[in-house]
DNA sequence: CTTGACAATGACTACGTAGTCATCAATGCT
DNA sequence: AGCATTGATGACTACGTAGTCATTGTCAAG
């Protein structure tokens, strides 16, 4: 079924039935009628593909995502439902092994698609100028690497850090753990500075572990290794909040208590953060925003400069940190 | 960058440079290195718009998912996996809202994808139908209504619920309470029907309650619901373990115990199941399995009649029921 | 009644590729 | 040497659409 067909079917031209589809209002209203009739009795439906050619848009965008993650599994959903709310449709190209970008990019590039969107803490910054160097449209999101280097979009993270530093001192804690996922990467870079500072104000010692990746079962690991190694921090703040429920449950099926013992922080704000099991202190991103952000910086004409658009998130109040209201007696002063 | 300019730039004709691309073996090795290396010098990638209009494949897949449940998102994943390993790529459709389904697709149409994911317990055998009446290739996924209407693949879910309360029979279930995410829904209604029929069986009654939603939020209140109406189960089998994981931090916030007072059992398997805060008594799908079904269902020619591909899944055991190698003393019988 | 303005529509073409067929050279065979 | 076979390449075209330009018809102003 083509705009031919339909042509034929009403006796008309070709190039009125396209235009009934792409520019209804240079139709007469009694055509228009008529073709959408025809094109609703024989099923027609335009051709995106052939538009597209022609056109040189093709009103899909595309992601790289990393496939594993909660959080990311967030993102996604966050720019599916954006997207199409403006007409775009995504294009996913997920990836479980960075090795494995270099043969997405190029898979990515023979769809001719409006623009990209790149959402990985594991891209290096070369990497990031090589794909930035291309022609289209592209931002990175929450790749603090990319600051500069490619149009991006991320939370604060140090500043999100700072606050959750900034709580746990009010709250008593004096030995502090930190726990990364991935060291080499920048997000947890930015992160682990955030606490570092705040903490080194308050003359707080912050030594870091990484766990090694970003999920639950590392953050487990992490905090048992932490645990046998005796020698207990009264809080822990960790990098992302999937590793952090690791954390926890690690610190409970050892015996102690959260926050009692051990405070615990994380970060992303994700979903099961507010669930009761877990009820974690964290910084929550405000994906929604975030995701606006880069999906404007992707459609609106771009600025003359490199944008580099960072949010601040917002401090959620768990039961694994202790609250201001109860306060700890502490031990040294008032 | 065209092919024509890389044919221009070596000397050669437009047909050549894309034999190169497509049938690779049927240039003569010498041509073929001077054409890929023009092709690296000018940046030439073949354009897979122009391609897709020439061959009428787009090596697309187009997956219509719920925006929300951390069910779909690991599914999603899945898909997205696998299809990259067989070069396709995946378009994305969410929906947050079945009203928004219609819409979805008919701009699904529009692209003329080599295949449609449908994945969603909540369209009707009678969309369905016409959605499958159109051409192209189309599975539903773990949809039990598409049986025999669509090509589908799902999940045993009768069988699941019947292992699920063979468990819980066994290990000293008497009282059973069952509490099922959208009663309207086939999943909904082949799960409990499983679950209703084999404690049935036992001379055991099954009470159903309607969450009204599959998350976390609508499991637990309905526990809550549940729990104030009096007169507890000594078991809650619920429909989805998301569901599941607000049944058990409601009933724990009431101080009543999991599994001592009232055992939990799930359905789906989610990475989270295995958790240690949560670790549930769940059925484990095998979404692997299913998706790679899925895939060859619309990848390879389709048999004659329409498949119904139904697979059975696993089930752990989880601490939130009582394992049978510490046997409660049975009231009635040995 | 003529002319200019404008709305509605049609003819034509380009978008970039891949497949069909034709052409030509080189090889193997009798 | 003559001929069939094979391999490599080029000319050409179609895929389905949307934009450009030309054409036709309508109407109002002069």
């Amino acid at each position: 079924m083509t705009s031919i067909d339909v042509a034929a079917h009403v006796g008309m031209s070709q190039a009125t039935v396209a235009r009934v589809f792409s520019n209804p209002e240079k139709v007469a209203p009694a055509t228009r009628e008529r073709v959408e009739a025809a094109a609703a009795e024989l099923g027609y439906v335009p051709n995106a593909i052939a538009r597209s050619l022609k056109s040189q848009r093709t009103n899909i965008i595309a992601a790289v995502v990393p496939s594993v993650g909660e959080y990311w599994q967030s993102v996604l959903t966050a720019f599916s439902k954006q997207l199409a709310a403006r007409r775009q449709q995504l294009l996913l190209f997920s990836f479980s092994d960075p090795a494995q970008l270099e043969h997405v990019l190029a898979s990515l590039a023979q769809y001719r698609v409006d623009g990209v969107i790149l959402a990985s803490a594991s891209i290096d910054a070369g990497r990031l100028a090589r794909v930035g160097a291309q022609q289209l449209p592209l931002v990175a999101f929450n790749q603090p690497a990319a600051s500069g280097v490619v149009p991006s979009v991320s939370v604060d993270n140090t500043l999100g850090m700072r606050h959750l530093a900034a709580h746990l001192v009010e709250n008593g804690a004096r030995r502090v753990a930190y726990v990364g996922g991935v060291a080499s990467t920048s997000t947890d870079q930015t992160r682990y500075r955030g606490a570092a500072q705040a903490l080194a104000d308050d003359g707080i010692a912050c030594p870091y572990a990484e766990a090694g990746g970003w999920d639950y079962e590392h953050g487990y690991d992490a905090a048992r290794t932490l645990i046998e190694a005796g020698d207990l921090p009264d809080a822990v703040m960790v990098s992302g909040d999937e590793l952090a429920f690791g954390v926890i449950d690690a610190i409970e099926d050892r015996g102690l208590r959260v926050p009692d013992d051990i405070m615990v922080t994380g970060f992303d704000g994700l979903p099961q953060a507010a669930w009761a099991g877990y009820d974690l202190t964290t910084l929550t991103q405000p994906v929604e925003l975030l995701v606006e952000q880069a999906i404007a910086l992707l459609l609106e004409p771009a600025p003359a400069e490199i944008a580099d658009i960072v949010v601040a998130g917002d401090l959620r109040l768990g039961r694994t940190t202790k609250s201001s209201s109860t306060p700890e007696p502490s031990k040294d002063h008032g």
